[in-house]
DNA sequence: CGTCCATGTCTAC
DNA sequence: TAGACCTGGACGG
């Protein structure tokens, strides 16, 4: 699950769900992680989130000020991350980390982790190596880019630029395939090539966001970008699935099904694929560019 | 039973 | 660039 859209929907499952709840006791971590410690325990406290690119922010705030100091713990979801409330008994199979309400039977907040390679960081700050949110900070994102282009990282084809976190903090590998295919760009063209020819962002900012179904008369009259640039996919594809979100993360019976109909071309049947220099597998349609690995 | 694959980093040679 | 870190589901024999 986890690109942008999964951790800006856990943040606001979080913030949903915990609204109201009082925390209290100690954060246990499970037996087996070999994650840190987190050295926090409270009579009363909230928690809140918030997220940036793919990381997630929880807030434990103590509700009197009797000494306690808030504490922010600052989570990457690797490759199975996510957040659950239950009850105690209905603990989830590998959660790692568990916040306790006050209830009676208490509830449990777990950051529940099936493969382990996510991560913790107690008294945490977003990880400076990551650029602004694709999601949240668009705005920061595109100009931080468009005055990055001399960087040798865009030398690399573009598929491969999309997953890199310095510049597009929250795109993954389905994300990556979804954008490349809406543009009808070949994953191996030279990333610099792409994004060198695009708007400075003030010409960007304040277009309308033109839905996917257009009317018949902006088809007619053939209005160039309708869909927005390669930056402003960045930001509106993620969107559609946090737009989606509600269905599939909200529920308890996890339901893929709206997801999967929304993908395009990841893992679709009639799509190609490629492994990346990375060892990844990119998917596209047509032609794969000229910077696409041999063999 | 086995092999391969997975929405991601992280680090060592 | 290759391997490490993990669990589990799909599929083959």
């Amino acid at each position: 699950m986890p690109e942008g859209p999964e951790l800006h929907l856990a943040s606001l499952y979080v913030n949903k769900m915990c609204q109201g709840l009082i925390f209290t006791g100690a954060v246990r971590k499970s037996e087996v992680s070999k994650a840190p410690d987190v050295p926090f325990t409270c009579e009363a406290y909230r928690i809140t989130a918030a997220s940036r690119g793919k990381e997630v922010k929880l807030t434990l705030t103590p509700m009197k000020s009797q000494g306690d100091q808030p504490m922010d713990i600052v989570f990457r979801f690797g490759m199975s991350g996510y957040f659950r409330l239950t009850t105690e008994d209905e603990l989830p199979k590998h959660s790692h980390l568990r916040f306790y309400s006050n209830e009676e039977p208490c509830r449990v907040l777990s950051f529940v982790d099936t493969r382990s390679f996510g991560s913790w960081q107690p008294g945490g700050t977003w990880q400076p190596s990551r650029g602004p949110c694709v999601i949240t900070e668009y705005k920061s994102f595109r100009s931080v880019l468009m005055r990055a282009l001399s960087d040798r990282a865009f030398d690399r084809p573009v598929c491969e630029v999309l997953l890199n976190q310095k510049y597009f903090n929250g795109i993954g590998n389905y994300l990556r395939a979804e954008i490349l295919f809406r543009l009808n760009i070949p994953p191996f063209v030279c990333a610099r090539s792409v994004l060198e020819v695009l708007e400075a962002e003030e010409f960007c900012e304040n277009k309308p966001l033109v839905k996917a179904e257009t009317t018949g008369r902006n088809k007619r009259v053939g209005i160039k970008e309708e869909k927005g640039d390669l930056l402003r996919l960045c930001h509106t594809v993620p969107l559609e699935v946090v737009d989606l979100g509600g269905t599939f993360y909200d529920s308890e019976k996890e339901d893929y099904s709206d997801f999967k109909a929304w993908l395009q071309c990841y893992c679709v049947d009639g799509m190609k694929s490629a492994r990346d220099h990375n060892g990844r597998t990119v998917w596209f349609k047509g032609d794969p560019g000229p910077m696409a690995p041999k063999g």
